[in-house]
DNA sequence: GTCTATACATCGATAGAC
DNA sequence: GTCTATCGATGTATAGAC
């Protein structure tokens, strides 16, 4: 891995774990184990490096996602698979809590790409919605666009239970609850 | 308002906009018009004047949830209610945004006073839910608490939606999305 | 490309005058 | 109680040697 890699991925654990204000070029620096020059010979600053880390971040989550919506089986299943797809609860979702940055929240440039992915992902969930509704499996009364917003914020929510609990039953809990609630009519199945 | 005042309310307003981590001792005193002396003769530090700020916080958020959930209606209305009850979306949730922040998470004590405002919440709401179960309003095969945590999820992720794509849209629509689950049996209504 | 040295501001806290 | 002065450490960035 190159050192230029190296510098990205301490960024984007580092971003994870503290966030952009939370975060030091000296932290990054010692985590990568390279020097100030390094760092200010491949990028232009901190902003800069920080912007190449979230951009891999948020394209690492689009794949992931997309993994598991277009893999096989119903709308339901589908996002049900998404929903319980593995996930290291407590660490929360590493695009998710750059909103939380008051710094990245403020630079267009920055929240671009975080913008960008939670759209993918509710544009992507719509679609499986609307798809439900055709096959029967949803009611006809649900609007996709808005299914897919709270499928969204129950996960991104759920994390913000799950840490201030410290445990990811709250997590599970929600996601539980929204399953329930979007259960294919008729079918009352174990949950 | 003593400069005890002052210094709590100036450290809870940069905390909602900035995190624990961005705030700064100095930003605090420069918004409280009060001089390091102050902030150290009441306070024996950044997180004990934080304490403070979160209790404050975390009790304020707790009362305006009950004035609604306590209020007039059904279940679901209540529900409807809290839901749809105006915010200020784009700041996001003064308690909920602490869970972002390592040093709040590190702290059991910072930690506290925002895992308890979470958890009455969601123990409020599960009771609720259980009451429209009762009154047929919401089906029997539906758990309160899962309910409940789905109910706050949203809310707390409609934030993150809303502060990425920086307009309140999503947090509207996700609240829109789970009101139409929720919405009490065979009648349609406008949502 | 990478390193060390340096710069200057801010961080969080303490000391001590008033 | 409040103020200013000061402290050592860290934050972000630049300079310049190798």
């Amino acid at each position: 891995m190159s050192t230029s890699d190296r510098l990205i991925e301490s960024t984007r654990e580092l971003l994870w774990e503290r966030g952009y204000v939370g975060t030091s070029p000296k932290a990054i620096l010692e985590r990568a184990g390279a020097g100030q020059g390094s760092m200010y010979h491949h990028f232009k600053g901190k902003p800069d490096l920080a912007l190449a880390a979230i951009r891999r971040t948020a394209e690492e989550m689009r794949a992931t996602a997309a993994g598991v919506l277009d893999g096989p089986g119903t709308p339901y299943e589908r996002i049900e698979a998404y929903l319980r797809r593995e996930r290291d609860v407590l660490r929360g979702c590493p695009v998710g809590r750059l909103t939380m940055d008051p710094d990245v929240i403020a630079n267009d440039e920055l929240r671009a790409p975080v913008d960008e992915t939670l759209d993918w992902l509710r544009e992507r969930l719509a679609v499986i919605v609307e798809e439900g509704k055709e096959q029967g499996q949803f009611a006809a009364g649900l609007d996709g666009e808005s299914i897919a917003a709270t499928i969204v914020a129950t996960v991104q929510g759920g994390y913000v239970l799950a840490r201030a609990s410290g445990s990811p039953a709250a997590f599970d809990a929600g996601v539980r609850g929204l399953l329930s609630l979007l259960a294919p009519r008729q079918s009352t199945r174990a949950l």
